[in-house]
RNA sequence: CGGGGCGUAGUAUACCGGUAGUACGCUUGCUUUGGGAGCAAGUAGACCGAGUCCGAUUCUCGGCGCCCCGACCA
């Protein structure tokens, strides 16, 4: 993508409205645009970056057997009545609408029911499970108070996985699967170092949910961690019989400041016994679906992101989520030869598939600099005179600063080997 | 939802009961060109409504919007 051609524009401050890191950086940097409260729009930058988050989810999923789905935002109030969770006084973040005839929808914050109802058309027989369904969905949930930039929105993408097993054994083995799995997303997220499995109120039928939790101050929650065994307990669970059962001690917990990033519940037969979700079992008799559900927000996982991986000059990008793999930037003052090869560099990158930001904007360098380290991309490349004369390309990593000089025909090993 | 704060050019801000100033941005020209350049000339603004007043961007009330703290987060 030539920067020249690119809508977008960065900016010196941020707005006045924003106090979060991760808002403040995405909209200087211009990957986000704030709607209203609550409420922003992904633009180039950033909707490539939720695109990558997306595939490195996927790339996850799909590994442990789940299958990619698109299920409605509009919800039947139907099947929200049946597992009595339409009432606002049971979930209080409902956005309620209605059809011409008068007749409430609902715009989905979950889908725990339309997923279940869904899947009992395909489900009958003990054969036919377990299944694992996933999607990513836009939720809207009314919340009383929007906060934390993208990390806390009324409207969210987020990927959902729903198990369906026979039994609490089957579904006790997907859901440790479905934690590997969570870990590697987050491990790819750049972020995996200081995101802990945190054991949560929640389960219906398990002693637990899960939470992954990212240590970071700007976070709404707190846990309390133990380093050494590499997991986390949320605050509700600080009890003696609890911290007991997980074989912690109260002393050698470090309390901290999170973010959620995944919370993944095992329901048991919760929703689908009320939904009459049921399969026959080898002895021809109906059996409730033993359910689970697997979410991970996207917008929350970037901002999680941005909030731990940045400093003062903008965002610092781990390779599989940043926007493009590489930033040529071409200091030509005027220079043709300059610009002659800033382009062949770029058209170089593009024949090896590598995903470029070119800024052959006419501009001084400091901006172009001040731009790239707000930007984010992990490695630049800068094409000058001074590089010119020294026979090669500049190479710099955003995260260490580290520059070397690589010749012009080393540079795709250079940037494929990284 | 309780409490508090704030709405002035595209952005960030200042002053004022007598119609608004600065910086950045943007436009034009010249100079400049490895860390957000310089000079010059332009461009562009009081959230909405009602009230008080000779006169309201300023004061009062209402609405709308935004932010913070708390509560909430199935």
């Amino acid at each position: 993508m030539r920067q020249s051609q690119l809508f977008t524009k960065t900016r010196k401050s941020a707005p006045k409205d924003e106090v979060t890191k991760n808002a403040q950086l995405l909209i200087r940097a211009g990957y986000i645009h704030k709607e209203m409260a609550g409420v922003y729009d992904y633009l180039p930058l950033g909707f490539r970056v939720i695109e990558n988050i997306r595939k490195i989810i996927r790339e996850e999923m799909n590994a442990i057997g789940g299958q990619e789905v698109s299920l409605s935002a509009l919800q039947d109030p139907e099947i929200w009545k049946a597992t009595d969770r339409w009432d606002d006084s049971k979930v209080d973040v409902w956005f309620k609408t209605k059809l011409k005839n008068d007749s409430e929808l609902g715009l989905g914050c979950t889908h725990e029911e339309p997923m279940a109802r869904m899947m009992q058309e395909h489900v009958s027989s003990y054969r036919d499970l377990p299944r694992y369904a996933y999607q990513f969905q836009t939720k809207f949930r009314n919340e009383l108070r929007a906060k934390s930039g993208i990390m806390r929105g009324r409207e969210f993408l987020m990927k959902d996985m729903y198990s369906f097993s026979r039994n609490q054994e089957e579904l006790d083995a997907f859901y440790d699967k479905a934690i590997q799995a969570y870990k590697n997303v987050f491990e790819r997220a750049g972020i995996g170092d200081k995101t802990y499995l945190t054991f949560a109120s929640g389960g219906m039928f398990s002693k637990f949910s899960h939470e992954f939790q990212t240590l970071c101050d700007a976070g709404e929650d707190r846990i309390f961690v133990d380093k050494e065994k590499g997991i986390a307990v949320n605050e509700g669970m600080m009890r003696d019989e609890i911290l007991k059962s997980l074989g912690v001690a109260r002393e050698t917990l470090v309390e901290s400041k999170s973010i959620e990033v995944g919370n993944i519940f095992k329901f048991g037969t919760r929703y689908t016994s009320e939904l009459g979700v049921t399969f026959k079992d080898e002895d021809g008799k109906d059996m409730p679906v033993v359910f689970g559900s697997y979410g991970i927000g996207l917008g929350r996982l970037m901002g999680a992101i941005v909030e731990l991986l940045s400093d003062a000059k903008g965002i610092v990008w781990p390779k599989e989520i940043a926007p493009y793999q590489a930033h040529i930037i071409a200091i030509s003052g005027g220079n043709k030869d300059v610009i002659t090869e800033a382009n062949n560099l770029y058209s170089l990158l593009k024949d090896h598939g590598i995903e470029t930001l070119y800024d052959d904007r006419d501009l001084r360098a400091g901006e172009k600099f001040a731009d790239s380290d707000l930007i984010g991309i992990p490695t630049r490349l800068i094409v000058s005179e001074k590089t010119l004369s020294a026979g090669g390309v500049e190479v710099v990593s955003r995260s260490s600063g580290a520059t070397t000089l690589v010749s012009e025909s080393a540079i795709i090993d250079v940037l494929t080997k990284e």
